[in-house]
RNA sequence: GGGCGUUUAGCUCAGCUGGUUAGAGUGCCACGUUGACAUCGUGGAGGUCACUGGUUCGAGUCCAGUAACGCCCA
C-alpha cells in the first residue's frame, strides 16, 4: 500500500467536505422512525455578528455528539439556521453602507448603496432598507456557511433555514396569531424599557446593568402652607419637572410628621404627596425619595401602587418634551382630555393622566414655565446639568454639595446610552402568571451540566414583567394585523383586523385587509396596518417548531418535535432556552427538547470574555488554515460542558500534534498488517498473551468512553481515548507486537500481532472519529471503508463496542499488561540513565517480582526482550521494595560518540 | 445583599459513588535518529490539592465556615 509521506489537512479536508457532500452522508432520513431518529435543535448564530474562535467552539461541541449519535445508527436530524432578523443586520447595514432607514420616506426602485462611503447616512425608505438588510445577509451566510463547512459540522443543508425567510415569518405570525387567540398575548399602553437610540421597546431578557458614576444631588422641598423643607437625594434631578410623590419609610421617625402632607418642588413649585412605604431606604440618600413617572422601575410600580398621575416628560429620543405648567385650578378643570385607563399586567386598571396637553399644576406656573423653557428639548444628561445650574443659581434649592456615587444604570444590553421607561403601546405575551408552571417546564428537560437548571429556575423566579413582544423597527417579522379607522380618523386599537391565516406571512403595511380596498389605507372609515415587528426572540424561540415546521407540516411536526436536544452556551439561558420553553409550553404545553447541552465561554488569556468591543477576538478562518479544522475541534473537545475555558494557542499544536501522531501511527499499523490476506486476521488467530491483554485493556476503554458520550460528556470520552492512543497504543503495544510482524513467516506470532493491530486500530479509529472526523476519514479510507460489517464512510460505521471484542479471550493473567509495561518502563530508563539510545542492546536483565507477576511475565517475556533487545532476561521471585517489578538492567557496552 | 460556579505542578486542565506513593498535556532540563513519527522518541525535575475546622480506620474527593475570582439576580 502506497500512502502519503506527510498529512497535509487542507488537501483532506476539501476531499471529505466533497465525497460528504455527494453521498449526503448527513441526510435526515423522513422514513425512518421516531424512536431511532435523534433530533437537534440548534440555535442559528447572527450572523451579522462578529466571528470568533468562541463560535467554533461551542459549536463544535454540538457536532461531537451529534457523530457518536449518528455512528449508533441513529437517524439524525440536524438542521442549522442563520438568525438575520432584527437589529444586529439593520447595524450592520446602517454602518456598512451608511443609510438610514426613514419610515416615512417614499420607496425608491433606482436606490444603490456605495459600500464604506463617509459622511452623513443616507435616509431611504423602509422597503429600500429591507432590501438592503436582505441583500447583505446573503453574504454574511455564505461565510458562515462556509466556515461550519471547513470545521467538518456534519449539519444537514437541505434543512437550512434563516429567521427572516418566508417559512420563518409564517411561523412567527402564525405563533402571534394563535396566542392571541388563546388570549395568551394582549396590548397595553403602558411605560415600558425604552432605547433611546434605537426608539424601540426591549424586553426584560435584553436588559443589562451597568456599574457607572453618578451623584446624588440634595434638593430642597417645601412644605406646602408651611415654612419648612424635607431633602431628597436624586440621582436624576433632571426629571424634577415629573415628580408626582415623596415617599418615605413608614418607620423613619424623622419624617412622620410629614406623611400626609403636600411637598412642593423647588423651582416648579408643583404640590405632591408625601406618603410613607416600605419601599423606600431609610439608608438611602436622606431617607426621602422623590417619585418621577418614570425614572426607573420602582417608580413604576409606586405609580400603579398610589395610582399617581403620569407626567411624561422624556420623549422617545431621550429628549425633554415640551410640557405645560399651569395653575392648580386650571389643571384641576381639564382633567377629562388628559385622562384614559389601561390595563396593568396585574389585571388592574390604571388611570393614564397624561395626554396631548401635557399640563402640569403649579403654584407659580409662570416660573416653572420659565424654568422648563431652559431643558425642554435638551437630552436627559445636558438638561441634568442645565437644571443643576439653574438650582445653584436659585440658592436655596441645593441643600448641600452633591455626593459622587457609583450606581448600576439599566441598559439594552445592545444599546449604547441608559434606558428610559416611556409609556408607550405594546404587545404583550402572559408569562408572569405562569412562573410555576415554566419551572415545571425547565425540570422536564435534561441540563447538563445539571446545575445549570438553577440559572433557568432563578431567571424565571425573577421575572417581573411580561414579554414585550413588539419592536419599533424595519427588519422584522411584522405583526400581522390591521386595525379598523373610525369616521373621525382615529385609530381603533381595540378594533383589530386578524388576517387569514393561509395568507402568512404578511406585511400589513404593503397589504391590504380582506374587505377592504388599498385606497381605505389610514383613512376615516378605513384601516391601518401594524407598524411594529415582533422580538426577533418572539422568531427565534421557535426553532424547533421551524424545523419539524409546525402548523404547516402536522404530520413531519409529530416525528421531531419535540427534539431531543438543544446545545447553546450558557449565556443565552434567560433568553433562547427560555423563550423556547415558554412557546413550546404556550402552544402544546410541551417541553421543546429532552436535554439541553450548556457550553461554556472561550475567554481571553487574562480570563476575560472575548467580544468585539474588548478588542481580543480571535478570528477563526487563519485558525484552521494553520492548524486544520481537526486540531480546532480537538482544542474544543478538551473543555468539558459548562466550563469556561481561556484561549491558548498552544492547545492547537497539542491538537495538530495529535492528529499527525494518529497518521503516522495509523500508516505505521496498517502498514504491518496489510501484507496479510485480512481474512486471515479473525479474532480466532489472536493467541499471543500481549495482544490478548491490550485487548483487555480496549474494552473497558470503549465501555467507559460510550457510557461518557452517552451521558454528554464528550470531553471524558475524549480524553480516555487518547490517553489509550498515546499511552497504550502507541507508547506500547505498538512497539510490543512489532518484532513479530515483521517475521519472515507468517507465524502464529505474526498473525496474531496483525489481528491484534486491525482490531484495536480500527476500534480506536473511530472513537476519535466524533472528535477528528478529517484525518480519521482518510485513515478509514485506507483499509477498513471496504470491510463487510463497516460503512465506507467512518461516521457512518457503527460506534464501537465490546462485543466486537467477544471472540477475543482473556488473557490468561489479568496483570499481564501492567507486569509488562512496568517491565519497559524500568528498561528504558535504565537506557535512558544510561545516556544510550531507546533501540540499543541490552546485556542481560534480571527481573525481581512476586511469584502471581512472574507467571504474567513469562507469557509476554519474548515481546518484551526482542522489543528492547535484550540478550538475557531473567525472573526471580522476591518482594520488590516498589511497584510489582524490580529491575537490574546491564546495559550494553556503547561506545561514546 | 441573595444564588450558582471555580480554586489541584510555572501554564492549561483531568481526577467517577472517599481507599496504596495525586495524574496528563504544555513549558523547563538531560539524553537519544539503522526497521511509523524530529511537527519525533525516552527519561527527569516540578504539587502544603485556596484556607480553617469537622465526619471517618482513611479526605483532593463528604460536611460547615472563610477568602479570592467569574457569572446571574436584587
Amino acid at each position: 500500500m502506497d500512502l502519503p509521506k506527510k498529512y497535509k489537512p487542507a488537501e483532506t479536508e476539501n476531499r471529505c467536505i466533497e465525497a460528504w457532500a455527494k453521498q449526503g452522508i448527513y441526510a435526515w432520513d423522513p422514513s425512518r422512525g421516531r424512536d431511532e431518529t435523534f433530533v437537534v435543535d440548534t440555535p442559528p448564530p447572527t450572523v451579522s455578528g462578529s466571528l470568533h474562535v468562541g463560535h467554533l467552539f461551542s459549536y463544535s461541541h454540538q457536532d461531537f455528539v451529534v457523530r457518536f449519535q449518528r455512528m449508533l445508527g441513529k437517524n439524525i436530524f440536524f438542521p442549522i439556521g442563520w438568525d438575520d432578523n432584527g437589529l444586529p443586520t439593520e447595524r450592520r447595514v446602517q454602518n456598512l453602507l451608511n443609510v438610514k432607514c426613514e419610515a416615512h420616506l417614499p420607496y425608491d426602485p433606482e436606490f444603490k448603496p456605495t459600500r464604506g462611503r463617509k459622511g452623513n447616512p443616507t435616509p431611504i425608505s423602509r422597503k429600500n432598507f429591507v432590501e438592503l438588510c436582505d441583500e447583505v445577509i446573503v453574504d454574511d451566510e455564505k461565510m458562515f456557511k462556509q466556515l461550519w463547512t471547513r470545521l467538518g459540522m456534519s449539519y444537514d443543508w437541505d434543512q437550512e433555514y434563516a429567521t427572516i425567510n418566508e417559512h420563518c415569518r409564517r411561523l412567527s405570525q402564525l405563533s402571534f396569531l394563535e396566542l392571541l387567540e388563546k388570549g395568551e398575548i394582549y396590548q397595553a399602553e403602558r411605560p415600558v424599557m425604552w432605547d433611546v437610540d434605537f426608539q424601540t421597546a426591549i424586553a426584560q431578557a435584553e436588559l443589562t446593568e451597568k456599574e457607572l458614576p453618578g451623584a446624588y444631588n440634595f434638593l430642597r422641598f417645601g412644605i406646602e402652607g408651611e415654612d419648612d423643607y424635607l431633602v431628597i437625594a436624586t440621582t436624576r434631578p433632571e426629571l424634577l419637572g415629573a415628580c408626582v410623590a415623596i415617599l418615605v419609610h413608614p418607620d423613619d421617625e424623622r419624617y412622620q410628621d410629614y406623611v400626609g402632607k403636600n411637598a412642593v418642588t423647588p423651582l416648579f413649585q408643583v404640590p405632591v404627596p408625601i406618603m410613607a412605604d416600605p419601599k423606600a431606604d431609610p439608608e438611602k440618600g436622606t431617607g426621602v425619595v422623590m417619585v418621577c413617572t418614570f425614572g426607573d422601575q420602582t417608580d413604576v410600580e409606586w405609580q400603579r401602587a398610589f395610582r399617581l398621575p403620569i407626567r411624561q416628560i422624556v420623549g422617545r429620543n431621550g429628549h425633554l418634551l415640551p410640557v405645560h405648567f399651569v395653575s392648580v385650578e386650571a389643571a384641576a378643570a381639564n382633567t377629562g382630555e388628559d385622562t384614559h385607563v389601561t390595563r396593568m399586567e396585574d389585571g388592574r386598571e390604571v388611570v393614564m393622566t397624561y395626554g396631548p396637553g401635557r399640563t402640569i399644576p403649579s403654584l407659580d406656573p409662570d416660573r416653572a414655565n420659565a424654568v422648563y423653557a431652559a431643558l425642554e428639548g435638551a437630552y436627559v444628561k445636558k438638561a441634568q446639568k442645565r437644571f443643576i445650574a439653574l438650582a445653584e443659581e436659585a440658592g436655596d434649592v441645593i441643600d448641600r454639595p452633591a455626593e459622587p456615587i457609583t450606581h448600576a444604570v439599566k441598559f439594552f444590553e445592545k444599546g449604547d446610552r441608559p434606558l428610559e421607561f416611556i409609556p408607550t403601546r405594546q404587545w404583550y405575551t402572559k408569562i408572569m402568571d405562569k412562573k410555576a408552571a415554566l419551572i415545571e417546564q425547565g425540570k422536564k428537560i435534561n441540563w447538563h451540566p445539571d446545575y445549570m437548571v438553577k440559572r433557568y429556575e432563578h431567571w424565571v423566579e425573577g421575572l417581573n414583567q411580561d414579554w414585550c413582544l413588539s419592536r419599533q423597527r424595519y427588519f422584522g417579522v411584522p405583526i400581522p394585523l390591521w386595525y379598523r379607522i373610525d369616521e373621525h380618523g382615529e385609530v381603533r386599537h381595540d378594533k383589530r383586523i386578524l388576517p387569514n391565516r393561509d395568507r402568512l406571512p404578511i406585511d400589513p403595511l404593503s397589504e391590504t385587509p380582506e374587505g377592504f380596498d388599498e385606497s381605505q389605507r389610514d383613512q376615516p372609515g378605513g384601516f391601518t396596518g401594524e407598524p411594529d415587528v415582533l422580538d426577533t426572540w418572539a422568531t427565534s424561540s421557535l426553532t424547533p417548531q421551524i424545523s419539524s415546521r409546525w402548523g404547516t407540516d402536522p404530520e413531519r411536526h409529530a416525528r421531531l418535535f419535540p427534539a431531543d436536544l438543544r446545545p447553546q452556551g450558557h449565556d443565552i439561558i434567560r433568553t433562547w432556552a427560555f423563550y423556547t420553553i415558554v412557546k413550546a409550553y404556550l402552544h402544546e404545553g410541551e417541553v421543546p427538547w429532552h436535554n439541553v447541552v450548556l457550553s461554556g465561554w472561550i475567554l481571553d488569556p487574562d480570563r476575560k470574555k472575548m467580544s468585539k468591543s474588548q478588542g481580543n477576538v480571535v478570528t477563526p478562518e487563519p485558525l484552521i488554515d494553520q492548524y486544520g479544522a481537526d486540531s480546532v475541534r480537538y482544542w474544543a473537545a478538551r473543555a468539558r460542558l459548562g466550563v469556561d475555558t481561556a484561549y491558548e494557542e498552544q492547545v492547537f499544536k497539542v491538537g495538530k500534534k495529535l492528529v499527525t501522531k494518529l497518521f503516522n501511527a495509523s500508516k505505521f499499523a496498517i502498514g504491518r498488517f496489510s501484507g496479510v490476506d485480512p481474512a486471515l486476521l479473525t479474532p480466532d488467530k489472536i493467541t499471543e498473551e500481549s495482544d490478548r491483554a491490550v485487548i483487555a485493556q480496549l474494552r473497558p476503554l470503549i465501555k467507559r468512553a460510550t457510557a461518557a458520550f452517552s451521558g454528554y460528556d464528550y470531553a471524558q470520552a475524549m480524553s480516555l481515548t487518547e490517553d489509550f492512543f498515546w499511552r497504550v497504543l502507541c507508547d506500547n503495544y505498538l512497539e510490543l507486537a512489532k518484532p513479530r510482524t515483521y517475521d519472515e513467516e507468517l507465524t502464529e506470532g505474526r498473525l496474531s500481532a496483525c489481528a491484534t493491530l486491525r482490531l484495536v486500530h480500527r476500534a480506536v479509529v473511530r472513537l476519535f472519529a466524533p472528535f477528528v472526523p478529517y484525518i480519521t476519514e482518510e485513515v478509514w479510507s485506507w483499509v477498513y471503508s471496504k470491510d463487510a460489517d463497516m460503512q465506507p464512510s467512518i461516521h457512518k460505521s457503527p460506534w464501537p463496542t465490546e462485543a466486537e471484542l467477544a471472540h477475543v479471550p482473556e488473557p490468561r493473567f489479568a496483570n499481564a499488561y501492567d507486569a509488562t509495561v512496568a517491565v519497559v518502563e524500568a528498561v528504558r530508563k535504565a537506557k535512558a540513565d544510561a545516556n544510550v539510545s531507546m533501540a540499543a542492546p541490552v546485556e542481560s536483565v534480571k527481573i525481581t517480582a512476586r511469584q502471581d507477576t512472574l507467571d504474567a511475565l513469562g507469557t509476554t517475556l519474548e515481546d518484551i526482550r526482542r522489543m528492547l533487545k535484550i540478550e538475557a532476561a531473567t525472573l526471580h521471585e522476591g518482594k520488590p521494595e516498589a511497584g510489582v517489578v524490580a529491575v537490574e538492567t546491564v546495559v550494553g557496552q556503547v561506545e561514546k560518540k
